[in-house]
DNA sequence: ATAATAACTTGATAAATGTCAATTTTATAA
DNA sequence: TTATAAAATTGACATTTATCAAGTTATTAT
């Protein structure tokens, strides 16, 4: 996929301005000066190792995150000891904004692959915000944007099959990545099979049935976590929601 | 349950100072002058009668909502003529932080009885939080709250059995009816089987015949709309951990 | 490079829940 | 009130998907 991508990913000390998310970001639609007193704020860490934990359930809320590279998964354990994957996160993506509320994170953050992240202190934050309308307004818009996310994924766990789960899931990777300047068709999933059945709320071997039957049909092909979608007009068919929605939602300013 | 409840709802022009839903709504933790200019932007609408619409999809977002008596439920139309339910909404609940995002709503409102609502004008509120940190936070907060909770729901529908979707429900409903001051262990659901099905992804005979064996097995008297919590341990249960307490709730009874 | 481990795939079987159909009960309107 | 429609229940059956088991392929560590 590297040698796929139209843009660069942020290396570890870039500043918002010259940040290639900026326009997925919480920058978004906020100039010059503005945008300096937030890159103030801003704590770039050091990456993370696959594996590697940005916080676990429990830890005490400081602040939200934003994917610069790589990607995250986040997950929350459930008392018998399972755990459900409650997102999937890349570049330019925020994480954390479930614990506000709460002042503790009630989901585990670990990496996919090596990732790095931007830390955005809350209380900094909030006292920017307090003098920059626009840069709320950025915020309830994200968070509101999850919310809306959020509903999406309920309809599917709720009343798709196990073939229009795995659809719209490829389709809203394929979609996220163009958003970010990669090609739509052809990605590798930082994710394993696992995570996805875990995520969708299906069995490994049924996702990996489901694999099997979309390259047996043509309409994607799958090499292990390399996967090709050849006939996206299908995928979208089987998936059976909105595409109107889900892009409106993410491409529009309000 | 009329006779039951402890606090009385604010009927339809209390301001938010005399408002018994107080604190479990924006105005928590604000204090008499910055609650004056709250309730100054805020309107109160005239009662919707059940089945009348507060907001459609595709409606422009203009403002947020706050029920203050009565309930509703919100729902998605999907692409096949379907609906999946998102929510029901008990008051002190807010509506319509999912279309921030976007400036249009993205669900239907559609009062489940007798309702009536605050509507506050979301550009008044913007302005408002930028000379209130103590409102902004308590936004974020409920927001934060509202992605968290829909998180949990997604953790149902992907990972539990219909028993234990239907207990979650329930226990769910009845802590929302306690915070109100209302009793936990015995109340009326103001939504159809029908829709309880929809929302947690199942077909209505499947909570209809969970309503019957949680009745014959004494956890619950349930006569239409009339529920009774008789074993709440055991609820909690079957709400946690489903494999192991399903197995146990089967040998016990049959 | 090789062994050990983890991830993935595939098949057979079982279980949970959906679908269809019929009936009863409740709610609504003439 | 009676007629009509809607909601809820129950049973029989079908289908999807989970589970169990085995084997294959990749990844990681030695």
């Amino acid at each position: 996929m590297r040698d796929r991508k139209v843009i660069d990913l942020p290396s570890s000390n870039v500043s918002c301005n010259e940040c290639s998310l900026q326009q997925l970001c919480l920058p978004q639609s906020i100039n010059g000066n503005e945008l300096d007193k937030l890159d103030n704020i801003i704590e770039r860490k050091k990456p993370l190792k696959r594996n590697e934990y940005l916080f676990q359930v429990g830890s005490p809320f400081d602040s939200i995150y934003v994917v610069r590279s790589g990607s995250l998964k986040t997950y929350s354990p459930t008392i018998d000891g399972q755990e459900q994957v409650t997102g999937f996160h890349l570049p330019g993506e925020l994480l954390g904004l479930d614990a506000i509320g709460s002042g503790q994170h009630p989901c585990v953050a670990k990496a996919l692959e090596t990732t790095s992240v931007c830390e955005i202190p809350f209380e900094s934050l909030e006292e920017l915000t307090q003098s920059m309308p626009t840069l709320q307004h950025q915020l309830l818009r994200l968070m509101s944007k999850e919310i809306f996310d959020d509903q999406e994924l309920m309809l599917l766990l709720g009343k798709k099959t196990a073939e229009a789960r795995l659809s719209a899931f490829l389709l809203s990777i394929s979609l996220r990545f163009k958003q970010r300047g990669f090609s739509s068709t052809e990605f590798y999933l930082s994710m394993s099979r696992n995570d996805i059945a875990n995520y969708l709320g299906l069995a490994v071997e049924t996702v990996s049935r489901m694999f099997t039957r979309f390259q047996e049909d043509g309409i994607i092909n799958a090499e292990r976590k390399h996967i090709v979608i050849n006939d996206w007009d299908t995928l979208q068919q089987l998936a059976g929601i909105s595409q109107l929605s889900e892009k409106e939602a993410c491409t529009k300013k309000a």
